[in-house]
RNA sequence: GCCGGAGUGGCGGAAUUGGCAGACGCGGCGGAUUCAAAAUCCGCUGGUGGCAACACCUUGAGGGUUCGAGUCCCUCCUCCGGCACCA
């Protein structure tokens, strides 16, 4: 009988699903051995889209069931459960275009990709399984944002608490309210009147609304008016990463403005420390972990405060600045054209000029801004500002290379330190002083000689100096030291600061120190990092869970207060019409698909006052956010997760914290791998979880490309039908030279990108299992290449893997007679040896996710066995235990033949470890003055005397070494134990 | 522009992390089987020279460290990813 695979394949499939064969059991579960370490190993879940998987969706999870597969095989509790992030745009719209609902289409779509994924043989939970539409899934979403909700970071512990207690600390004035709404605790050392800081208060002073605003600056979820991505036509906001480069809907290429809105958000920016310093509890690829720092984009610097000169006297204009060392070469400050202070200080002759500024700042996109970077532009507003630490006033501009979006969207100008505003000085003529002396340029005595020899004032002798130092053709920001500080001020309103000579740090601190003892400034840390926008003006999301106050008259009051948590899930409401609205005026109010909700689902009584339910949705990512931990008691209705259950699997004795092994795309690196963190790390601080990191171990896989063919008006075709200049299909004859491609006849040009739908070059799974078997299409993602690289689609590699899998049923069953060709004789020492080679090379690969190179090992030692006449069981057995995370299927059927009864790819291999991890003799080249002679055999505990006893005695004996040797003396004997003898001779 | 990563046969890629470069697979060539084809099996397959054993060359380019470099250091080139007026 040939190697039947379908047969094979269905059979066992059908067995384990059966079985519920790689049901993980939880604490207090039946069959449940504490003895036995947890590994938790986690794929990023699909969304379950209308056409199913390609065969780049599997790579991950093959990989990851590979790895489960062989930790169960060392005996561990194995975790690997499956779900569906059902929410989101691509369903809602393909019900509006279809009038079906969408949680008929996800639910079709999920039947779909769940028969896909057991086609191809995956060892998932199935019993854990979860989408993030169902309401018992999304009550604990709804449940992590009233713990947001109701958290706030206290200042003191850097910590979410519960706003209870800071409710409590204020009641008993642990914590006063100062007149930003900031909380000071320690008010010993303030300046107070009758005992109490100036400017501050207590709880017991605020009125009720007063209270409840100030709580509200404080949750860690809140409603703010935010500039956001408006799209009329869609009816919705959406985020920056469904906007195209020109500022259009990525869906239907929809124009979209900026406007504020009132939104919910989520302040992740008080985490934005944690999330870069925790970066080092976990083991991620480096460039994850510098994405997500530069995303966070930590600046440390200072704020600075300039009073303006001839405005109003009580404004001033505060800057952000990572070098406060360079105040004293600040010659000028600029705002961004959307600062608030632009109007008040604008003067009369300017404002024509600066309105037009404005106005025509106001038309450009981001985009525009970014493109016409390269050449700066920018109206001075008629007004000037005090340097704080010279009391020079300096001419204030308006710049659209100034972002309010950053900062305190205004800056002060050190064109000789700073290359955008020495561009934006030149270009309009403004003075550039330089205060950082580059190493090795006297700049203090050279411009003293300047002065005297030529005549010239200070500025003038700065500015030929630096011409001098920097050839005028760039600013210096090197690193240097510190010049031209503490001129005198001529009306002895500010006392001298002198920090000439001084390092860059060192001034960066005395200048900090200053500012903040005459009250213009203090240290301030910077993030680029926002706070996140969470709400969507879409059906299918995640209602949330909060209650609008409503007054008398029906309108919000304003206040908002948390729906119970017996009363979650809050249910989405059947719709007949979900469509978003489409408007043509960009400024009308959004109106969302909740709207037309019956009034019983929107209007809510409480206690005998109305309230009105929130009418945007979660984005989709909410349920993202924390879907690993919902895996782990997935049918809990009384918690998100039990406790104890938490405990055991997401902390290990002697393994990283949290989730053992995490794999998923690149994509994922800054949003959901960031958003996910922050919701760990509240859970975390409120006692819900027990690990700070929620993702131990983060591998990212690479896609899997093919070539895409693009017709005359670069539209892609469909790449099965694409033929070459033979008639062949071109998508199995693939990188050939010089071809021409053809489809419909018509030309066609080959491109190259990643398999998907938009390139048309997509292959489905079912395919391949169809002509080949899921075994072999295992195979074949994992023969591919390393695990996290991008590699091309080749169907004529896919023959290599199954001969393979055909040469190991050859090997184990006779054709004709239907046989097995393994018996009872003890395999002999060479045999036994590439045994212990291969499993060694096997388990190496696998623990370091190169399954690749471990399945050339077993093809390796199969190509060794076929030469055997008959298999020693021994052999045998071992072969197909290893065999078992690859070709599932396959080794389950010879496993079956050899004649166990239990399965084995549930099973541990008892004794592996102390039968084939321990080495008593190691091969150690030996080499003459560098090159390879021949090789001796040392137990492998021996040390350098023995090794070197060893090769001197080789030198003697060895043809090949001694040949070498002879005739010249040993000088050198080089010893490097477990790698090699050099014997330097001469 | 800045920050990452990578350059190895005709192709995908190995190389115990400084120790026989090219494992394993594809493709190619030759052979077996077959009326024939597909499938399958066996042998060869980095380059140059040689009937041959063998010799020499070879990891993007150039230099360096070392007994020994694909691997480490410096300079340059190319490609891929991320960020982009972030003060």
């Amino acid at each position: 009988m040939a190697y039947d695979f379908a047969a094979i394949e269905s059979k066992w499939q059908q067995r384990w699903d059966e079985q519920h064969a790689y049901a993980a059991p939880n604490p207090g579960d039946d069959g449940f051995d504490p003895d036995r370490p947890k590994f938790y190993v986690l794929d990023m879940f699909p969304y379950p889209s209308g056409v199913g998987l390609h065969v780049g969706h599997p790579l991950g999870y093959i990989a990851t069931d590979v790895v489960a597969r062989f930790e169960r095989m060392l005996g561990r509790n194995v975790l690997h459960p499956m779900g569906f992030d059902a929410f989101g745009l691509p369903a809602e719209q393909f019900a509006i275009e279809t009038g079906v609902h969408p949680r008929v289409t996800t639910e079709q779509n999920i039947a779909n990709m769940v028969r896909q994924l057991k086609r191809l043989g995956l060892g998932y939970d199935w019993d854990r399984t979860i989408s993030t539409t169902d309401p018992g899934y999304y009550r604990w979403t709804q449940w992590v944002f009233l713990q947001l909700w109701n958290s706030y970071v206290d200042p003191a512990t850097g910590k979410a608490e519960p706003i209870a207690d800071l409710v409590a600390k204020l009641e008993s004035e642990k914590y006063l309210v100062g007149t930003n709404a900031e909380l000071i605790a320690d008010y010993d050392g303030l300046d107070a009147i009758e005992g109490q800081p100036i400017g501050s208060r207590p709880w017991s002073d605020l009125t009720q609304e007063q209270r409840h605003r100030l709580l509200d600056e404080y949750r860690l979820a809140y409603l703010a008016e935010v500039d956001v991505n408006w799209c009329p036509a869609l009816g919705t906001v959406l985020a920056n990463e469904e906007v195209t480069a020109e500022g259009r809907s990525e869906r239907g290429n929809h124009p979209v403005f900026k406007r504020p809105l009132k939104q919910w958000m989520l302040r992740i920016t008080a985490f934005a420390d944690r999330l870069i310093e925790d970066l080092d509890l976990v083991d991620w690829p480096e460039s994850i972990k510098l994405l997500q720092r530069n995303w966070i984009g930590k600046s440390i610097g200072a704020e600075v405060d300039f009073a303006i000169a001839d405005g109003e006297a009580n404004d001033t204009i505060r800057v952000f600045t990572t070098r406060p060392d360079t105040l004293f070469g600040a010659t000028y400050m600029v705002l961004a054209p959307e600062h608030p202070l632009v109007a008040s200080i604008m003067t009369d002759e300017q404002s024509a000029t600066v309105q037009a500024y404005v106005a025509e700042a106001a038309k450009k996109t981001n985009v525009d801004r970014q493109q016409d970077a390269k050449e700066k532009t920018g109206v001075f507003t008629g007004s000037h500002a005090i340097n704080p630490v010279n009391g020079e006033p300096i001419p204030v501009w308006i710049a659209d290379y100034v972002m309010m979006g950053y900062g305190t969207g205004a800056i002060m100008a050190v064109p000789a330190h700073d290359e955008r505003d020495f561009e934006f000085a030149r270009k309009f003529d403004l003075p550039v002083r330089p205060v950082v002396e580059p190493p090795g340029y006297p700049t203090i005595r050279r411009v003293k000689e300047i002065r005297q020899a030529e005549g010239l004032s200070i500025e003038e002798a700065n500015q030929r100096a630096f011409e001098e130092a920097c050839d005028m053709k760039q600013a210096y920001t090197g690193d240097g030291k510190i010049t031209n500080s503490a001129p005198e001020d001529p009306d002895g309103l500010v006392p001298p600061l002198n920090i000439n000579g001084k390092s860059i740090a060192e001034a960066k601190d005395q200048m900090i120190r200053a500012l903040e003892r005459r009250s213009r400034g203090q240290a301030k840390v910077q993030y680029k990092l926002r706070d996140w926008l969470f709400s969507r003006q879409r059906y299918w999301g995640e209602p949330f869970p909060v209650l609008h106050e409503l007054d008398d008259a029906g309108h919000p009051t304003g206040h908002v207060i948390g729906v119970p948590e017996t009363d979650l899930p809050v249910e989405l409401p059947e719709l007949d019409d979900f469509k978003p609205e489409p408007m043509d005026d960009p400024d009308a109010p959004p109106r969302p698909p909740l709207g037309r909700a019956p009034e019983s689902w929107r209007i809510v009584e409480r206690d005998g006052k109305r309230y009105a339910r929130e009418l945007n949705t979660m984005p989709q990512w909410a349920g993202s956010c924390w879907y690993y931990l919902r895996y782990l008691d997935p049918h809990n209705d009384e918690a998100m997760v039990d406790p104890e259950t938490e405990k055991y699997w997401m902390t290990g004795d002697d393994r990283r914290s949290g989730v053992d092994l995490y794999v998923g795309g690149v994509e994922h690196a800054v949003l959901h791998l960031l958003y996910a963190r922050f919701w760990h790390k509240v859970l975390f601080d409120l006692g819900h979880v027990s690990t700070p990191e929620p993702f131990g171990k983060l591998f990212n896989q690479g896609y899997i490309q093919a070539y895409a063919y693009v017709d005359e008006r670069l539209i892609y075709v469909d790449a099965v039908d694409v033929i070459n200049q033979e008639g062949q299909p071109a998508f199995e004859v693939q990188g050939l030279p010089n071809q021409t491609y053809t489809y419909n006849g018509e030309p066609v040009t080959e491109k190259y990108g990643k398999m998907g739908k938009s390139l048309k070059n997509a292959v489905a799974p079912d395919e391949i299992c169809e002509q080949y078997g899921a075994d072999t299409l295992r195979l074949y993602e994992m023969y591919m290449g390393p695990l996290d690289q991008s590699k091309p689609w080749n169907p004529q590699d896919i023959v290599g893997v199954h001969r393979f899998l055909q040469r190991v049923w050859r090997n184990f069953v006779d054709d004709e007679a239907d046989v097995l060709l393994v018996d009872e004789h003890a395999p002999d020492d060479d045999q036994l040896r590439l045994l212990h080679k291969t499993i060694k090379a096997v388990t190496d690969a696998m623990g370091s996710m190169s399954v690749n190179v471990a399945i050339a090992k077993l093809i390796e030692m199969n190509n060794a066995m076929v030469a055997m006449d008959k298999l020693p069981r021994a052999l045998a057995e071992d072969f197909v235990r290893m065999l078992g995370p690859l070709a599932p299927h396959l080794a389950e059927e010879l496993w079956g033949r050899l004649g166990f009864e239990q399965s084995l790819t549930v099973a541990s291999w008892p004794g592996y470890e102390e039968k084939f991890l321990v080495e008593d003799t190691v091969e150690l080249p030996v080499q003459v003055n560098g090159k390879l002679r021949g090789r001796i055999e040392v137990p492998a505990e021996a040390d350098k005397d023995a090794i070197e006893a060893a090769a001197r005695a080789a030198a003697e004996s060895d043809e090949a070494v001694s040949a070498a040797v002879t005739g010249k003396a040993i000088r050198k004997v080089i010893v490097v134990p477990g790698r090699l003898v050099n014997l330097v001779v001469g």
